[in-house]
DNA sequence: GAGTGGTCTAGACCACGAA
DNA sequence: TCGTGGTCTAGACCACTCG
């Protein structure tokens, strides 16, 4: 069955046709948020096309975070509208990595603290909660140069994390996902330029007043539990922060 | 055939375990950068599986930036280690975004400029071409706040660009798409920490000495070749940037 | 012309969720 | 128990690259 309702309106490859009209359907409301889409056999039946055009529309719509899709459930729409245009982040480093391989933490302080207003409201935990509290200074190897300041939470049930002293050469997160079989599947990231306080031009041995990127990372589990949160600050001038996005769909609206 | 060189080993997927076992065979040389990994077919016969499972490995080594395929070549090496932990972006966007759907740029200046020297290295051109070069100030649509300052930078054979007048509520990488048929593929970005000039202050209505957050793109099409380049600059506590990364794969090298 | 990866079909079995 | 999406097979045709 070489025709369906697909070709005759579009070009390229067909499940890129079939994403395209789902695509224009969730848009215009014809699937609200949080109803399912057809299933995939439904949908072959329906545009004449096997099951694997189907899942490759799909995987489209997923990467667009449009739909999640759930086994033994179906395919439900999130969002009217893609989240981004890019997709597919190639390289999200600090370019200082790009040249040095390493960097090292030395771990000032390590300690369990019990979780007060500020920093409850910062984790978006109760109050009360004790966490494990890592304070350190990045740097690279064979440079005195500090990279930045860091302030790591983690959480209650992984406190127990072994091995966090002196100079750490992996990041905690990967020691948290051996010693405690947890697996880290998202990780949300802010960036905000900062002034730095004098305490912190001293550590990071630069010039009062001027300035650094703030750099704070969740890093959350397969049920979106936040595992850790780490915060940094780098100063401005010795670091830039690099990543590239490549797209890889063609969903063109218009035209 | 059920039973394949694979399964003893390890867990999970077939096409998982199958990238694994690249995954650990370019990280130990036995396929060097810059040459060809064995065929489809090829790996087919080896692991004595389908077609399917062998390109299912194949797409997580490309998501991990280790190799790249082109039709009629094969599949060539292009790196040793995986570039970042994470991929998959779910979303690159500031948080202004979020809430407010739009944001308009209101141009100030556009002209075209001769490129000199500090430019010319900035966008990696050669000097004396002629660029098209666009200032503006972008805004929330009902808030007298602007966002940030801006400054675009287009190649000279897209220089003709029709509509930079005026408040712009697309972003100008797409009104290129739409007048040249140019596709956009890759996005390069850099984001630092400045001080503010008295200048940016002013227009941006923030007291002096405040810091920002500059952040540069770089839009390039399917050669590769530079497209636009766009610079802004963000008041601190005004701004922040936001994003999220989804872990989509599971090669676990130790265990 | 031979071989590559890209697309596509028509089947199949499985683990899991919901009724 | 039944239907879902996840995995997998064994074919097929195509456009493209390269010798």
């Amino acid at each position: 069955m070489t025709d369906n309702n697909l070709g005759a309106f579009s070009s390229g490859p067909r499940y890129a046709q079939l994403a395209k009209t789902l695509f224009n359907e969730i848009k215009s409301g014809k699937y609200a948020v949080g109803e399912l889409l057809p299933t995939e056999f439904e949908l072959c039946a329906q545009f004449g096309v096997s099951r694997f055009t189907v899942r490759e529309a799909f995987k489209q719509l997923v990467q667009q975070g449009l739909i999640v899709r759930q086994p033994g459930v179906g395919s439900r729409v999130i969002s009217r509208e893609s989240s981004t245009q890019y997709t597919q982040t190639m390289s999200g480093i600090t370019d200082l990595r790009q040249y040095a391989s390493e960097t090292t933490l030395d771990v000032l302080t390590s300690n369990l603290v019990e979780i007060n207003d500020d920093v409850a409201r910062m984790l978006g935990v109760s109050l009360g909660e004790t966490w494990l509290h890592i304070e350190g200074i990045r740097s690279l190897e064979k440079q005195t140069f500090p990279i930045c300041l860091t302030e790591v939470y983690v959480a209650p049930r992984f406190r127990s994390l072994l091995g966090v002293t002196g100079p750490l050469t992996r990041p905690i997160y990967q020691m948290l996902e051996e010693q405690f079989d947890c697996r880290i599947k998202t990780v949300h990231q802010e960036i905000q330029a900062v002034n730095l306080t004098a305490a912190m031009s001293k550590k990071l041995q630069v010039p009062a007043r001027t300035c650094g990127l703030w750099i704070a990372r969740r890093y959350m589990d397969e049920r979106d539990d936040l595992v850790e949160m780490a915060i940094s600050i780098h100063p401005s001038g010795r670091f830039s922060y690099r990543e590239s996005f490549r797209r890889d769909w063609q969903i063109k609206t218009g035209k």
